[in-house]
DNA sequence: GTGAAAGCGCTAACAG
DNA sequence: CTGTTAGCGCTTTCAC
């Protein structure tokens, strides 16, 4: 009750108060070791009326042990990345083990900035979104000697283990969901995406199986920065008044498609007969458009799920046991077509 | 080159490397005290052929500092939170200071042990959501002896400092504003709030206002779960057909009320004439939707940077002072009227 | 079941 | 400018 100012307890101060040793203290506030009801009690007692909340600074480097996982993604106002980190939580929930968030802003230099400040806390395992990283990035997580699970992206050479789609693929599908469907005439839009890997692997791929079945995409347009909904509107009044033929319109993400959706509405335009579209992610937030947007759910919360799962076997396996599982994971999204991709061949 | 497995470089490493004191090397690496430029170089150069990453629990265990910054929130998917991190992070990024992010699912007890969590690595300081905590969560919070900031509302007595806006006056405001363009059947939608206290302080606000101006809520509906947006629709959709001469509705959120809005366009009824709308939280996402939602801004970024400030002025403040200012800060939303809330006075 | 001693990897405080 | 000596608060290991 009467605590000291400015000074936090220590074990200590609780040893004294309950006139049993530091060691035993410890070994009841860890629950470790055999410790009889009657002390255990006096301690627990104690430490509870004082408030002591235990120094995990100290505890962790005395037992070379941290229950850290840093996770590094590119951003937060994505909406993708809230739901990985929702699934990496829940699997964590459960055990001592806890996520610590670094966001990198699509910059690679922040990347290897944010990584080193966390390895510096010597955490227990490391996820990181994507697969490309500057050299000196690879070189700590090499050299790390941890866990490292790399997510979101599997199109490329892991570190360690791998969680995520192959966006190529993805690409490529959508491409021929859209081709099947008799739709010809293909415009694009989407950010900008020097850095972001991701994206631009699925326009690859679209690009790609367009350029197979001899079909090329007939007009493009990038953005960066504002709300993506009146991005989406913009950009597609735009490009209709540009290439007024298009017959489809694939968009980088869900909400510049909504916003495209939203302007193709209100012009009276029919979707998906007259022009169809897409987008990706599988947002659940936007469930409650007059039309539901053909998408491809890019299983976020699963990639989180599973990524936790394997660094918390990981981090539980003896010291030099080697995982008998690659922990390359390539998960397999679907298509989802909505109202705005039709699912006949065109008449 | 050649490093052993398992163990990570430690100072004595580098310091071996370079044939330079332990001591020395520290100095060099965290640029204090005077190191002749040689010494200096020779270090830095072992240090990253080495890769060497230096391990902070020691070095906070020695130095008794942890440029850690607690982040206590309820939530990642309310699109709210990450606005406040953003703003968090930007004050940050160019101090040592480290923000840590937990989340407490709306749980008062999760609160409880997420913050005990946190407080167990002696971070410099404490940014924790909302006014209302349980009394142990008050009590770690005012033994921890760090600065704490608790965000977003004012409406209470904060433990410290306070950085947000009155939710009940925000209510309060939206009443008075829809009174006052002659409005007189309101229904509210809201999420259950049980455990949102700043929601709830926003409706008691409102009704509060609505009644001394003799005006009754007439229906009110509350959901939980689910996508917003298809929740606004289908609530509102139920309501109106329940209660067909409702001339306003007041949604909790923006998502919501984005989903009202875009089932009251589908049935062709004139908004703001027929029927006027309006949200909270001013969230930029929307911008793009056919008609822009009156809504009022939670000045969430900018709680972000005002709390980070604190906590920054304070850290560095000597072991005794106490700061001049209160550190109580009252943001003032203001109202946009956007298309769903007409502004003049009924025929 | 409990305690005493040693040390985790680093930095504060002094010496030189 | 550089090095030496003590710890930081806990846990490990080994006695009892």
């Amino acid at each position: 009750m009467t605590r000291p100012k400015q000074r936090p307890l220590t074990l200590r101060d609780v040893s004294e108060a309950c006139g049993v040793s530091e060691m035993t203290v410890s070994r009841v506030l860890r629950n470790r070791g055999d410790v009889s009801v009657a002390t255990r009690d006096k301690v627990l007692q104690a430490a509870k009326s004082l408030g002591y909340v235990p120094n995990q600074i100290a505890g962790s480097l005395a037992s070379q042990r941290v229950n850290l996982v840093a996770v590094v993604i590119p951003s937060l106002s994505n909406m993708v990345f809230p739901e990985v980190l929702t699934g990496i939580n829940e699997v964590f929930e459960e055990t001592p083990l806890q996520p610590v968030v670094g966001v990198t802003d699509y910059m690679p230099e922040k990347e290897e900035r944010v990584l080193y400040e966390m390895l510096s806390w010597r955490p227990s395992g490391v996820i990181i979104a994507g697969l490309e990283h500057s050299d000196a990035t690879r070189a700590m997580l090499k050299n790390a000697a941890i866990p490292v699970v790399e997510i979101m992206d599997t199109d490329g050479t892991p570190v360690d283990s791998v969680v995520g789609i192959s966006h190529r693929r993805a690409g490529r599908q959508m491409a021929a969901a859209i081709l099947k469907q008799g739709y010809q005439h293909i415009g694009f839009m989407g950010t900008k995406m020097p850095l972001d890997h991701r994206a631009r692997k699925r326009f690859e791929g679209f690009t790609e199986a367009l350029a197979k079945a001899g079909v090329e995409i007939e007009d493009r347009e990038f953005y960066s920065g504002g709300s993506a909904l009146a991005k989406g509107r913009e950009m597609t009044a735009a490009m209709l008044k540009r290439s007024p033929d298009l017959d489809f319109l694939y968009y980088s993400n869900d909400m510049i498609g909504a916003g495209g959706l939203l302007h193709l509405l209100d012009q009276g335009i029919d979707v998906p007969g007259q022009i169809g579209l897409a987008g990706f992610n599988g947002v659940e937030l936007l469930d409650g458009l007059p039309r539901q947007l053909a998408t491809m759910d890019a299983c976020r919360k699963e990639i989180g799920t599973l990524a936790a799962k394997i660094i918390l076997e990981r981090s539980a396996l003896p010291e030099d046991a080697e995982p008998d599982s690659s922990g390359h994971i390539t998960l397999k999204p679907k298509i989802t077509f909505g109202d705005t991709l039709r699912r006949y061949r065109r008449g």
